[in-house]
DNA sequence: TGCAAATAGATCACTTCTGATCAAATAGGA
DNA sequence: TCCTATTTGATCAGAAGTGATCTATTTGCA
């Protein structure tokens, strides 16, 4: 039971009278561990893969990637995003099968337990998933250019080093300190309390705008 | 007859034996007119909106998106790029429809016959389709951001103030003409011929690099 | 307690970028 | 023919940005 509408097309046909396809979703899952960029990869009977399912009906795409996410890799996630639809007709030969993929964001502690692998190390895996990690790589990086923690990565409070250190391991690179804190500055607010218990000059805390 | 393969999954069912959205593709042609940015409007019984059809089987979205901008604008459209999924599943009021939003961009030369409305002046337009092409202008107006001509409006050869104007136009804004030749002069390769017939000082040629 | 290592954040010299100015080159009209 | 308006593209001075240096402040250990 597709459709409860009493719709019909001047054909007095239903949606459902036409050949549709189904619609899976499948996600990056990327979080940062040991200060570098990792994703979340299952194991099926086919090999290595992003976790990912077929949407049920009434069903949001995002809604469908946290369900995978829960069932397949125990793993609570936050918004997922939509990266790209890969449509052609004949990628998968069980029949007509569309999947939107996500990228999905998540602090370290919320991936126990799931598969880690390092971006750079992810290949070998089936479709089109490592295009799709590379998609969700960028995406990621782009974010982080243009804002400190649009992810929510850090706490409600932190250093600019713990930024920086964040940055450095989305982007795969070393940035510089100095031209680093005067371009975030600007976009954090100040609080009055500094960090303390760690060596150093004691740092000022930062929260997001 | 959606598939000819003979899959069945554990339960003995075939895809098709589970519930499936309609796909739709809903395009943004955008082009620039008069010196700004304007899209294709079309007009059904609901009221204006974006051109769009349901994807047919075998078929791509990329393919769908060329089909209805033929049938119902009659343009030739080039290279759609896929913007965003739209997926409530109470969205569509005959059923559960999931569309696929896309940003075309051709010249001027190719949308004869079809409605242009100014981007600024777009409202009142059915389902997300406003939504739809202010992401189209965001997208379009990053791309010119990054490169030169990334659409391949302007033919072949050109001059920086040919450049300039299209810029403004995508941008909506007008753009420093100094710092413009000197950003896009490393993105561009200049030919050893020269602009004639026009007011000024002959203009050096570039082509895409 | 005192010294070494580490970090924060200010300051400085240097590089790069920006918009303004100006000379060169052309078309069109007086 | 000559003068004016217009545009190109180079040059220049000032603004903005960059990485290096230096000082202040803390922890950890001898």
């Amino acid at each position: 039971m597709i459709t409860k509408a009493p719709y019909r097309d001047s054909h007095g046909r239903r949606l459902s009278d036409y050949p549709q396809p189904s619609v899976a979703v499948d996600a990056a899952v990327l979080t940062v561990h040991d200060g570098a960029l990792h994703v979340v990869l299952v194991q099926n009977d086919t090999g290595w893969r992003l976790p990912g399912t077929f949407v049920h009906e009434g069903e949001t795409l995002a809604q469908a990637v946290l369900r995978s996410l829960r069932d397949k890799a125990g793993i609570e996630g936050l918004q997922p995003r939509q990266l790209h639809v890969f449509d052609e007709p004949d990628r998968d030969d069980r029949g007509w099968v569309i999947s939107v993929a996500h990228l999905v964001v998540v602090p370290e502690s919320s991936v126990t337990g799931a598969e880690l692998t390092s971006v750079d190390a992810a290949d070998g895996l089936v479709y089109d998933h490592a295009t799709i990690i590379q998609l969700a790589v960028d995406t990621l990086r782009a974010d982080y250019r243009a804002s400190p923690d649009p992810e929510g990565l850090l706490g409600s409070e932190f250093t600019l080093l713990e930024l920086l250190r964040l940055h450095e391991a989305i982007a795969g690179e070393r940035l510089g300190k100095d031209t680093f804190r005067r371009h975030m500055i600007g976009q954090l607010v100040e609080t009055d309390t500094y960090q303390h218990g760690v060596v150093g000059k004691p740092a000022k805390l930062y929260r997001r705008a």
